[in-house]
RNA sequence: GGGGUCGUAGUAUAGCCUGGCUAGUAUCCGAGGUUUGGGACUUCGUGACCCCGGUUCAAAUCCGGGCGACCCCA
């Protein structure tokens, strides 16, 4: 047998960012060589498992009442100047296209607010168009300043942004449970990421908007990474773009907006991170570019018929499925397959045709296994749950074990030395507690990222000011 | 936002300090042969000094600027 050659110059645990680099590379997700900063080209072993993703919480949405639409990406200079507190917050981010003839200046939408509202005040006309539910499958642009990563942060990036007006507070409230909702069965149940649903504080909102809510996801390295955020925009909006309904009672209002915005290519990040091992990629069933891989041992007749017959069948089961005929020796591909993170491998030989057998690779567990050739669907059947649902639990797992109890700053500053996320109490979530949180981040570097919506009861002082506790507060490092 | 490291074939690197060679090696790629049950071997071949300017008889090497990448901190 030859020397053990690791696939990666460093273990995730070990150097995170470096494995980071690397993977993306190796696996073929994205080449960072295009020339402008910032920008990626997104290649087809990342595009193929984010279509999936795309697929799943499009459909989800649909399932929910939105309906799709497709926007301009330029905003008008105009538009964006409406609400003065969203403009304020997005301008430093926002590419602007210069010397449009005779058009005056033109954004490239940052996120979509300023474009839809716009065209929500000639849409919506009674409480029968209520609620208003749409989403739209779009790029986005921000200039974000140096630190670019691919996929975490890059100035182009990849998402759905939903937009639905409400006629009152309550409704739009229920929309924000609803989005909550639909980032579990999404997110968690599809894409494996656990994650917790933050209020944010008072000085961390999306500019703009009255409520921010937003799912943070733990990154290997102790970090969080921001992802779907819901927000409760209450009339601020409405009244800049005049976006009014006849009630029931025939008097005239302004609708409640909220707006939910999951970044596809910066959650696929996550994925990466939170599935991957020393070993490459590792995709949950779902959303794997090709869920099975068939490795033949040789290029002999029977071995060939034997494989194209297996790949019908599991195709007319819609399951995405490769014959690997390069000529690679068979160890080459195994190990080329499983850095790519395909979940099941089959091999198989003229020893399996013989005695009707198939071997089995999960690459979840890392283990091989033999089973009846007659019994392959009902295999993957199962199996591809039991993938689902492992790498799920060991996400889960290692996310719960990432937050500890803090009762002092000394305590704080161990726990996010340890790369964790501190839970404590803290004095508040309004304005007034930003200067504990300033005190927080400058010295440890993490951020009040904001508290559960199920409230918490909290109990004793703020670790910062000693005051009276309001709030449970979780508090880390992030993206 | 602050700091640091760096840019030589598709990739990873040597050479740079102390200017002068046919720019070395591995891998990849292409052609041939032997192989194929966990990262094969072999022969031949193609391929590179980030861009602009400066110093110099002479620049991959020194200087200035630009562009880009990576890492750390905030």
């Amino acid at each position: 047998m030859a020397k053990e050659k690791e696939t990666f110059n460093t273990s995730k645990k070990n150097n995170f960012s470096e494995w980071y680099t690397e993977i993306i590379q190796k696996a073929e997700l994205a080449d960072v060589r295009y020339n402008v900063k910032g920008f990626i080209v997104f290649q087809p072993w990342s595009v193929l498992s984010m279509e999936k993703m795309f697929y799943y919480m499009e459909s989800t949405l649909r399932k929910k009442g939105h309906l799709p639409y497709f926007f301009p990406t330029v905003i008008p200079e105009e538009n964006f100047k409406k609400e003065s507190s969203h403009v304020k917050g997005f301008a430093p981010e926002v590419f602007w296209l210069e010397n449009v003839k005779g058009e005056g200046k033109l954004a490239l939408r940052p996120t979509s607010e300023t474009a839809f509202y716009q065209m929500f005040s000639l849409w919506i006309r009674s409480y029968k168009d209520l609620p208003f539910k749409t989403y739209q499958r779009a790029n986005i642009f921000r200039y974000e300043t140096k630190a670019t990563r691919p996929f975490l942060r890059s100035r182009e990036f990849h998402w759905i942004e939903a937009h639905c007006a409400h006629a009152s507070e309550e409704d739009a409230m229920k929309q924000v449970k609803e989005d909550m909702e639909t980032t579990k069965e999404v997110l968690h149940d599809i894409y494996g990421l656990p994650f917790i649903f933050f209020q944010r504080p008072e000085w961390d909102k999306f500019a703009g908007a009255k409520n921010t809510f937003a799912a943070d996801v733990l990154n290997p390295d102790g970090k969080v990474v921001q992802q779907p955020s819901t927000h409760l925009l209450e009339d601020q909006f409405a009244k800049a773009f005049n976006v009014k309904f006849k009630d029931k009672d025939e008097k005239e209002k302004y609708v409640h907006i909220t707006c939910y915005g999951p970044a596809i290519s910066r959650i696929f990040a996550s994925v990466i991170a939170v599935h991957g091992d020393d070993k490459g990629l590792r995709f949950p069933w779902k959303i794997a570019p090709i869920q099975i891989v068939i490795v033949p041992f040789s290029q002999d007749k029977n071995v060939m018929k034997k494989t194209e017959e297996l790949k019908k069948d599991l195709e007319k089961n819609n399951i995405t499925i490769k014959i690997d005929l390069t000529d690679k020796r068979p160890g080459e591909k195994f190990y080329y397959w499983e850095m790519k993170g395909v979940p099941l491998r089959i091999e198989i030989g003229k020893k399996e045709i013989k005695s009707k057998e198939l071997i089995i690779y999960r690459r979840d567990i890392d283990k091989k296994e033999k089973i009846k050739e007659k019994d392959l669907l009902k295999y993957v059947e199962i199996t591809s749950k039991e993938i689902d649902k492992n790498l799920t639990k060991n996400a889960d797992k290692l996310f719960e074990n990432n937050i500890m109890g803090a009762k002092t700053k000394a305590e704080i500053k161990k726990v996010i030395g340890y790369g964790k996320i501190a839970k404590c109490m803290f004095c508040s979530i309004t304005k007034s507690g930003e200067k504990c949180a300033e005190v927080i981040e400058k010295e440890t570097g993490a951020q009040v990222r904001g508290i559960k919506l199920e409230k918490e009861k909290a109990s004793g002082n703020c670790p910062i000011c000693g005051k009276k506790a309001t709030e449970v507060v979780y508090i880390a490092r992030s993206y």
